[in-house]
DNA sequence: CGGGAGGTTGAAATCACTCAATTAGAGTGG
DNA sequence: CCACTCTAATTGAGTGATTTCAACCTCCCG
């Protein structure tokens, strides 16, 4: 659908293109970045709370999420994250981890040096601008949450989020015709949306009655994006900061 | 109290020396910087949602806050800014505001033209790595906000703003045995903690009745800081990720 | 001293939670 | 292929936190 952009099958250069537009030679120099693979079953911690990491995450198959456990033994989730997110960017410039990572699935991680990627965007300072960029991003998503979880009832947050994953599995090429599986289970979801395990299915199924999606085993079906979206409260992407090419 | 630091008069340059450690070439830079002041009477939008700002907004006296309007009226609030804060930071590489800013009583904040930002990173790289932190230290901010709104109770959320209001202001001079001028009013504060002005005012009083705290006019004095911060979940101000002499 | 913004309080309604029990699926071993 | 088991999903009933709506108060400022 984008005849001019080539595709790319490394994880990392796909998601920056979707939030900038690269050169041959940034390209290159990512793809040239040395990677250590390793593969997590769901649950297993990737980073933990205090630590602090010299190398950081990037996700080539699977599910992430971040989050903190609160005093009181809720669970908060701050955000999911897809195929071609670096979920600990941060790290570069926040020596001590304020909260953990973990796969919600079986996942695949590509670990990358601090000392590579400061080589890289030192050689390549508009890689660094992307990077930061993707950094800024991620506070833009925790901002929408902010709105959802300070402004918005747990039904509108619950179409919001079902609204923003779908466009960012669209914008990576997993998702289309307005359908993806989710992998996260009513536990995550409510940890994510701050609402209980019980209430994430009460909403869930309001939703379903309401004609606007259906949701069998882990497949989400949405019949009417339009309804979806302004039961959100307008769900509007730009938060997502994608380039335009990139939107759905 | 910090002896051997010499006492900068610039703000940013006061503020930045919270976070990390500048070299006498940093400062004399910053210092450098062209500024454009101007004044705000409360209430009065220094950028707005959809702007496409050319420059960045650096406070030097007052107070500001970071919004949203919220389809149903309601407002968010993101967060609040002390002078030598940069609050719209992220306007370097992300184009469009997706909320707006705004002081909370008169401020006078200056302009710093992108470009000028820009020439300054890419003659101290350093710096450019230092603009980077703050803008991930605002976001690790978010995270825990979000935490706030998404596990904690009204009474919690409360006590946890408290707390880090005292911590900031503290790092940069502005507050000092556990008292401090706040601001906001009851409505802001509403907006920020995602509970209505009606629930702020008992949860204030709640709080002077556990005689914690004890709020007058516009001031805060804290009781006791180890209760204000049990009842806040554990005040941990790691978050805010300021570098160990800066802390209180 | 009058007006207005911000603060304070009460009572009823609502949203989401807790607790408890039941059902549905997916995997496992016999 | 069928029990068995575990996790996730589902539902009901009663409870609690927060909202809504409405009124009143208090201070500051012109």
């Amino acid at each position: 659908m984008t005849a001019g952009i080539p595709e790319d099958s490394h994880p990392l250069i796909r998601r920056l293109g979707t939030i900038a537009v690269l050169s041959d030679a940034e390209r290159a120099a990512i793809r040239a970045l040395p990677l250590t693979v390793r593969d997590y079953p769901a649950g297993a911690d990737i980073i933990r709370e205090r630590d602090r990491p010299a190398q950081c995450c990037l996700l080539l198959d699977g599910f992430l999420c971040r989050y903190r456990i609160v005093a009181g033994g809720r669970r908060q989730i701050f955000s999911f994250h897809l195929p071609g997110d670096m979920p600990d960017l941060q790290s570069l410039h926040l020596e001590v981890m304020d909260h953990a990572l973990a796969p919600i699935v079986p996942s695949t991680v590509a670990f990358i040096a601090h000392a590579d990627i400061r080589a890289l965007y030192r050689a390549l300072p508009r890689i660094g601008e992307i990077f930061w960029r993707a950094t800024l991003i991620d506070a833009a998503m925790f901002r929408e949450w902010m709105t959802g979880l300070g402004s918005r009832d747990a039904y509108q947050r619950t179409a919001h989020l079902l609204c923003e994953l779908y466009v960012r599995l669209e914008s990576i090429g997993l998702a289309r015709d307005f359908a993806y599986d989710i992998p996260m289970t009513q536990q995550e979801l409510g940890d994510a949306l701050g609402i209980t395990t019980v209430h994430v299915n009460r909403t869930l199924r309001q939703l379903r009655e309401a004609g606007v999606v259906s949701i069998r085993r882990a497949r989400v079906q949405i019949h009417s994006w339009a309804n979806l979206a302004a039961i959100a409260g307008g769900f509007d992407p730009t938060y997502l900061h994608l380039v335009p090419l990139a939107q759905p």
